[in-house]
DNA sequence: CTATCATATGTGCACTTATTCATATATTAT
DNA sequence: ATAATATATGAATAAGTGCACATATGATAG
């Protein structure tokens, strides 16, 4: 069910010069919503959310991930390689095995909270 | 600063047999994985998220987005359907003008936390 | 009625993204 | 050495995304 009232203010350009100024402090900046999209797509894909799931409380190595995952080596490796590039993941190499681990707390949060809505409905 | 240590397991192929199926329970399903990246998604463009931080507690009309964050009607238009479709966002008509507010708690939650963990650091 | 304003929508285009295929690199086994 | 295994990468392709432009709808003002 969703929450009704929380709206405080209702706004349209008729009231130029009056809550216009006030909705321009409340825009976030360009910067920030680069950055915040940036974390938002990371997990904005199916395979990868599934990926990301695996790697929250474990370090998993690549094939490991393809064959749980149902994926080709290359699909895991490539979007191993974007979250690699985000910083969201750390690896380490042992022998012919590279395990990769999630290592953004905030990415973890996210996922968390965003996995609880979507489960309970 | 980002935790060490929370990762439980370290799991590869070799151990098959034994971990394998515990990792098989712990990958999110393909149906949540889905509806969650729609979630994610919709949170996963700069301008759409600007759009959102004005709907967060206000009401506001199209013009009025359109002014405020420098976009053509038309950019405007497109994203508030994209977000109707995805029921995030509610309207109300009113005479000419259309207002529209935030209408999804889990994608206010997330927002919110996101921009925690981008504006601090 | 006509004109104007506010919003919506269809189409096309540039750009991005996820995947596959082929190939490269690196490690271990024989 | 060669072969086999594990992972990475580049190129090509297919699908998706965001936006501009033109146009349509609907509401109000004159």
């Amino acid at each position: 069910m969703t929450l009704e009232a929380s709206v405080s203010r209702s706004v349209c350009q008729d009231d130029r010069g009056e809550v216009l100024p006030a909705l321009d402090e409340q825009v976030i900046e360009s910067s920030t919503a680069n950055r915040l999209a940036e974390v938002f797509k990371a997990l904005s894909d199916p395979n990868r959310l599934r990926l990301i799931s695996l790697l929250l409380d474990n370090e998993v190595c690549v094939h490991t991930l393809e064959v749980v995952l149902g994926m080709s080596q290359s699909a895991i490796s490539h979007q191993l390689r974007h979250l690699r590039q985000l910083n969201l993941v750390r690896f380490r190499k042992q022998g012919r095995h590279v395990y990769y681990a999630l290592d953004d707390e905030h990415v973890r949060d996210l996922f968390r909270q965003g996995l609880l809505h979507v489960e309970h409905g």
